[in-house]
This record gives structure tokens, sequence and C-alpha cells, in this order.
RNA sequence: GGGGUCGUCGGCUAGUCUGGUCUAGGCUACAUGGCUUGGGCCCAUGUGAUCGUGGGUUCAAAUCCCACCGACCCCA
């Protein structure tokens, strides 16, 4: 085997290397010139269409419409809103100029749009009819990173979504909040394969502007948390400042109550750390671009001819039953090299059909993550093709879930919860005095902050971790990326 | 925020300590032809490097010095 084309460390001996080789040898990312920026290339990319599909058809679904707002945003607009601007002002990148000419108000390139898009809603919301306003905007947000970036963990620009909503009252917001987070819940367990911690954030740790965040954690294999997504209540704090008011039914000026939510390419990231392995990446079949790549075996004086086309004919039978399959049938490349290159790029079922299988009327499959061969009918490959992927989809999940369960720890005292964080890490459960002199004192001391406040606590943790005072909130502490 | 490692064909690297046949070597990839094909076949020929960028020292710099840029890792 050929060790430069191939990952050349274990996932478990070095995982940030090996996560590093993943992304470039799947040719999923590639640095680009300037500092901290990645290029996403066509097969990272068809990953996040269909990411953007099933998510863009769920937030039709609940009634949103998607908009573009400008990329630049007048210093005075982000300004506006003075806690949200402190927040976001270290990383935010300033065009000064425009051609030759300085420009007399600089503008920011946008970390994100609250600011942009609620100058326009304070326009276009007039009465309760308007309401609620359900916009979301694909686009890309850019947050200079001058330290430690990582492929889709960590860049200075960004692919994801942002919805932007304005409702009557604080109920409705609420509502809307919540039916995000779950619905980013579904898709990140049912689609990507990853369970998650939902909750809400802390004071200290919540969207800068917002009234409350929740948000949804996942555990990656080095024990680290992730963030994965979060919703923000952000009440009235912009609609005050941007003056988005609306003429009541009862004949009264109100503030609207506002949420804004999102998820990211960094969803990509976390599949790849999440289900690869030593041979590379392990992408679950519901967002894996190709499900199915069909490799027919060529052999010299055999009938090639036929084998071409029956291999293009199951492909298309494939393609038919909504399977999306590709069909390898290169000539300058060994069959043993395709296998390589596919099982590095994550293709979750390979289906082989050579003259033996020829003869006997028969395809063999191959499942990436158990590397398993079965050996079925021709005619019924499509159905097959289906049960199985199916079934690798729950597998994945299923690992998925003893991964979780075997890194979330519960810690009675400080000196266990060191412990934990310095041999395998994970989520630690814990009790909280509520005191934001503790959270920081944790944070300062082993780095590990809360990454979610569960909806529900637990009640037999009765001391706050840190200082032993009674707890009023249960949290999950992690490290973070 | 603090510390560290590194930058040479597309990728991995030899050479740097000790400046001089380095006219920069190898593997891999790529191209062409042939041969092969059920786990990264084999053979031949060929393409491909402003040695990260800029400056300095020197008769002479990939090699020594300075600055900058970039990448990676670890710690808080």
């Amino acid at each position: 085997m050929s060790k430069e084309i191939g990952i050349t460390v274990k996932k478990a001996e070095d995982f940030s290397e090996w996560y590093n080789q993943v992304v470039l040898k799947a040719e999923l990312a590639d640095y680009a010139s300037a500092k901290g920026f990645m290029v996403l290339r066509p097969y990272g990319y068809q990953i996040w269409e269909i990411i953007q599909s099933v998510l863009d058809c769920e937030f039709k679904k609940l009634g949103h419409r998607n908009a573009y707002f400008p990329a630049l945003i007048p210093e005075s607009i982000l300004k506006r809103e003075a806690e949200h601007f402190k927040g976001f002002v270290p990383e935010v990148f300033w065009v000064t100029e425009a051609g030759d000419n300085r420009l007399g108000e600089r503008l920011a390139v946008r970390p994100t749009s609250e600011t942009i898009a609620y100058s326009s809603y304070s326009k276009w919301i007039r009465s309760w009819r308007d309401l609620p306003l359900l916009l979301n905007f694909w686009n890309s947000v850019m947050r200079a990173e001058i330290k430690s970036t990582k492929p889709f963990l960590r860049t200075s620009e960004f692919l994801w979504q942002e919805g932007h909503t304005a409702h009557a009252t604080k109920e409705e917001a609420d509502e809307e909040t919540m039916k995000i987070l779950n619905l980013y819940k579904w898709f990140i367990e049912e689609y990507l394969a990853i369970p998650v911690l939902a909750g809400c954030k802390t004071e200290r740790e919540k969207f800068v502007g917002a009234l409350y965040t929740t948000t949804l954690e996942a555990i990656m294999p080095d024990g680290k948390a992730l963030q994965m997504g979060t919703s923000h209540n952000l009440g009235q704090n912009f609609s005050k400042v941007f003056e988005i008011k609306y003429l009541g039914q009862d004949k009264q000026e109100h503030y609207v109550w506002q949420t804004s939510w999102g998820v990211s390419w960094r969803l990509i990231g976390a599949v790849i750390m999440v289900h690869g392995d030593d041979k590379g990446l392990i992408l679950p079949p519901k967002i894996a671009p190709i499900q199915v790549v069909v490799i027919p075996i060529f052999y010299k004086d055999k009938p090639n001819e036929k084998l071409a086309s029956k291999a293009k004919e199951i492909t298309t039978t494939l393609q038919q039953n909504g399977i999306r399959a590709f069909c390898d049938d290169r000539e300058e490349y060994t069959p043993g090299w395709k296998f390589n290159d596919w099982e590095l790029k994550g293709v979750p079922l390979r289906l082989e059909i050579g003259p033996r299988d020829l003869e006997k009327h028969t395809v063999t499959f191959a499942l990436r993550d158990t590397g398993k061969r079965v050996e079925v009918d021709e005619s019924s490959a499509a159905e097959r093709a289906k049960a199985l992927l199916e079934e690798l989809q729950k597998r994945l999940k299923a690992r998925a879930e003893s991964m979780l369960k075997e890194l979330s720890s519960t810690a009675d005292s400080y000196d266990e919860f060191k412990r934990i964080l310095s041999t395998k890490g994970g989520f630690i459960k814990a009790g909280w005095c509520g005191d934001q002199a503790c959270e920081a004192s944790i944070k300062e001391d082993t780095g590990a902050d809360i990454r979610v406040v569960p909806f529900e606590g637990d009640p037999s943790i009765q001391r706050c971790v840190y200082c032993g005072k009674e707890a009023k909130i249960t949290a999950y502490f992690a490290r973070a990326y």
C-alpha cells in the first residue's frame, strides 16, 4: 500500500494530524492563499449542498423564506447595539477604501447579519399583520481568526445559514427558538448520525445581544466538545435599538420579539471527526454525495464490454431507485486502487461486479464501516443497497452514541473533575452554584467551560463543583473547539 | 493569551549543522506507450523546483544573519 496517498497516521494516535490529512486527502477542502481561509472543494461542497437542501426544505415547511443581505455593514449600523458590537469587534474585517478613495465611513465585512438585517426590518414591519417575519439567509460570514485555524472548525470565513425572525410576543419567539433547536437536533442526529446534548448557554457564554441562547453540543473522539448549532431568543434587545415596532390589534405600538439561529459548515468537520477511521472518511449515507460506488472488475480476455454495460445498467437502476450512485469505470486504475480511493473519500457502500458475478447474475457489496462483503442477486441490488445504507446509517449513529456515553462523566468533587479532564476529557456533568466567578475560575483553571445547561436539571446533584455551595444548576462542562 | 516545530517539483522528502560539480537527488503523483485489473500491478520514456517572500554577509547562499509571510502542534 502506498503511504503517500492514504492516511499515514492512526486516528487514535495523532488525532489532529489525522483530521488534517482526511480533509486534504479526501479532497474536501484545501488551504487558501490568505491566512485563515479555506477552499471548499467540489466533494466538500456537494456535502454542504445536501445539508443545505435538507435544512432549506425544512425551514420552508415551517414558513421561512430566503433572502440575501449585503456582505458589508456600515460601522454606524454595526455599532448600534453596544454589547453586540463589543462582542464582535475584535474579529471584524474592515473595508476602508474604494478604489483610490478613502471611504467616509468604514464598512464592516459581516461577522453575522443581525444589525444589517434589522435596519431593514424596521422599515418593513408596521402592523401586527406583518408578523411573524420569518427569514433565512444562506451566506458566508467573516470573523478574523488570528490564531489556530482548522479546516471547517475555525476559519476566517465560513458558510452557514442564519435565520432571523420577528414575532409579536415573547412566547412566540420562545416557541420559534425551540422549534429551530429541535429541527437542528433532529437533522444532526438523523442525517449526520451524531448525538447531541441540548440546552442553554450560560450568561457568560450566550450570544452577545441575546436574551438567551440555546445550543446543541456534540463530543469529538479526542474528548473535546463541538458546538453544532445555536438558536437565540434575542428578546427586544435589537428591536429597541433598531426601532422595529408594530401597531397591534390593541392599537398600541409594540417592539417585536426576535430570534436568530444558525448552523455552519462546521457540521462537516464534526462528521469527519466522529465517523472517520484509519482509512479516511466515513460519510453517513444520508449526506454522502456518492452513496454507492459501482466498480466493474475487468479482466483480459473476458467479456469486458458486457461487464461495462452491466455496471452502467446497475448504476442507472440504483439511481432510478433514488440512490446517489456513481460508476467508476476508469480503465487506468486497478480495482484495488479504486477501493482504497473511495474508502478514503468515505463512500458508504461499494458495489463490485466482475466476471464471476456476471456468470452468477450477482453483485458484491462491500460496507465502508465494517469492511464486510455481501453477495446478492443482481435483480435485488437496488433494494438491498437501500437496506444496507439504512443499516449503515444506524450503525454509525449507534457507534457515535456509545462514544458519547463513554465520554460522559459525572464529577462530585473538583479533584475528580480535574482528574477526568486530564485523562479522557469529554462532558462532565457537575453542579454549579450559578455564580459567574466560579464559572470563570474553572475556565481559567482547567480550560473547560460550561458547554450546556440541560433543560432538565439533575436533582441528585446538590453542590457546586467549585465552591461547594448549593448547586442551583446542573451543567455539562468540557474543553471545546 | 503563552510556548514550540516547520517551509525545497502537485504531495512526501534528501541536501542546511560544516557555504563551493547542487547544472538541487529520490519516492509518489502526472503525461505518453505497452502490460495488467476481485485490495493502492509492472516496464519504458517524459513533464514538473523563482529552494515561502524581501533584504543582508560573501568571490560564491537552499545552506549563515535579519525582517516579514504562511502552515502545523502543545499549553492556558
